[in-house]
DNA sequence: ATGGATACTGAAATTAGTTTCTTGACACAT
DNA sequence: ATGTGTCAAGAAACTAATTTCAGTATCCAT
């Protein structure tokens, strides 16, 4: 079909197409015309239109703000009542959609914090993968990544640390470092403490696992033990040891793989040898200390009132300072308070 | 169908709304789900979604951010080559929808400068009428509001000041004043004069018309004059003057209901005497030493390129302080300058 | 209790908005 | 010239969102 005549140049500078897109947003959400109108009057398609404002949204030309009430009092309760440096409380009644919410706030604190050149800790977990999802690309630079904790199994679908590290790494890319521990400590339960040792005698590993028990910035998840929880449990059984047994024996939950129980002491009986000598961790007792030094923070994220017996481990326990949670679970942590909905 | 059983009392509080309209909020703006999904997982139906998130923008939870490139060459070459005290230019290229956009900006203009207890004139048109139909309710008190002049007719129906003057009051109702203005000034031409002379001795009118010539603040629109151009030319009309006649006696535009030319100057000839003598309204001379008191807003709204040579009259001519106009008639005004779209 | 005004609901109908798909223009290599 | 990849455009197909509508519950005055 090439019997129509030569189309004229259309002189399509960005300027030009910069203006049509200013046209359509103030319009659009200035005037509260609707695109098909927009369309009609500037003499385009609504195709067009519909593609000039998703790219003025993209450009932030147009952008979305939300003013949410703030649960303040629920904040101001849990750093009360376990002497912590800063809380935030999410709203509740997201169901599924927590874990995503908890990330997108924590990522937004974490950026709050966080400043070019620290070093940052990470445990694993789909909170925390959700919050390294939504980090801002190219945020920082020269941090230095470290996984708080590595496990001996390579097939386990959950998000090690590892895993994580090389997320947020990709984030920041290319200007950071990020580490990686690896412990393939399979042997029999009998050799098990000769392979840790021959492991810890290996420089690298020794030098990694120390600076990441000395980071500026820990993020962690916080596990809780039952039936259906993922995470921890799955590990769990991987070694033999069954979510039954560690409710037995009056495990809550978990914190960068360690097993504590509802009054935060961590759980060390020769049951769950054959899973704690199988990771690598920088120990809770480190991330205490770490939680008492000035100018560290060390955050814990998580949430919905299932977590609530585990986070209240962890606050009791004094291994974070900082606890990003909803306000579920704390409602539930705060247990005689009233919500602040009922006011 | 009365047989079922009595459902629970859902215990519908506003607390309960309110956390639903969050959810909501947060997982369609922030976690870019639709509004179905939102539905399903929230155990809602789509229609209640979209009625929450509606709402949620109404009360100001959802709050839409525009970030417009500024045209601040435009505005500051304005200020210079004319004199003036300030000047806006809004985007060009919006079409039939120049004048509601002006109208947004001259309102928001307005509501700057403006305070309680002030005095405001307005003269008319249609550029007017969008200023104030975009006012914000309630947003001032005690304020007293007067028409800049008033014509002769009952039945054209254009947007004359003393209606303009009624929709500003009840924008804001009910702590404010306003007062109208009527000439019925429709006798021949040959008695008008003594018709006008009675008309003045109206102490009540007098005092009126001597406060609209004092006001704080002033809004006016600027007519052009042309075959298809409604407003002044309307009128004109109605009082037997053609649109041809206004052009060769060389008038460019009005202001406040009195022709000027291509200088500013304001054309005061017999031929025009059966439509000016017809109004009643404060002289361009007052509204030009207004504009250089201290303290007074004298805000000229216009736009269009077509309005360039009838803008520039009433620039020259001095007769305000402020322009609130589009970048087409800027460009035109500036004519040497080149557009700030092509870098 | 009873009637009626009001407000809220979800399903369905309607409207609005986005994406896909095909085409054609253009730049650049062959 | 001719092929080829990229790009942007509109039409059409599709998806998403809003509004209407009819049915109920609730509240209040009788």
């Amino acid at each position: 079909m090439k019997f129509q005549a030569h189309l004229p140049h259309r002189e399509m500078d960005s300027g030009q197409e910069l203006k049509e897109m200013i046209s359509c947003v103030l319009l659009y959400y200035r005037h509260h015309k609707n695109q098909k109108e927009i369309a009609q009057h500037l003499g385009l398609s609504h195709s067009k239109v519909s593609r000039l404002l998703k790219r003025a949204y993209g450009e932030g030309i147009v952008r979305v703000e939300l003013n949410l009430p703030q649960l303040p009092r629920l904040e101001t309760a849990l750093i009360e009542q376990f002497g912590l440096r800063d809380a935030v409380v999410i709203p509740g009644g997201l169901g599924e959609y927590t874990k995503e919410e908890l990330g997108w706030t924590a990522a937004r604190y974490f950026e709050r914090v966080a400043a070019n050149g620290i070093k940052v800790g990470l445990s694993c977990g789909y909170t925390l993968y959700h919050t390294i999802k939504n980090l801002r690309e190219h945020h920082f630079r020269d941090l230095k990544i470290y996984p708080l904790s590595a496990e001996s199994t390579l097939t386990l679908v959950d998000l090690f640390p590892n895993t994580l590290v090389g997320m947020m790494a990709a984030k920041y890319r290319p200007h950071v470092t990020a580490y990686a521990l690896h412990a393939q400590l399979i042997a029999p339960l009998e050799e098990i403490d000769r392979e840790r040792k021959l492991l810890l005698q290996n420089q690298e590993i020794r030098r990694i696992l120390e600076e990441a028990g000395n980071v500026d910035v820990a993020l962690l998840g916080i596990g809780s033990i039952g039936r259906d929880t993922p995470g921890f449990c799955t590990l769990a059984e991987f070694f033999g040891v069954r979510p039954d047994q560690l409710l037995a024996l009056e495990v809550v939950g978990e914190i960068n793989y360690q097993p504590f129980d509802a009054q935060g002491k961590i759980v060390e009986r020769e049951e769950l040898r054959k899973l704690t000598s199988r990771v690598l961790a920088v120990p809770a007792s480190r991330l205490r200390e770490l939680s008492r030094q000035y100018g560290k923070s060390v955050i814990a994220v998580a949430g919905g009132a299932k977590k609530a017996p585990s986070i209240r481990g962890v606050l009791t326990g004094g291994y974070c300072n900082i606890l990003i949670t909803d306000e579920e679970a704390a409602l539930a942590l705060l247990d005689g308070l009233p919500s602040g909905s009922h006011p």
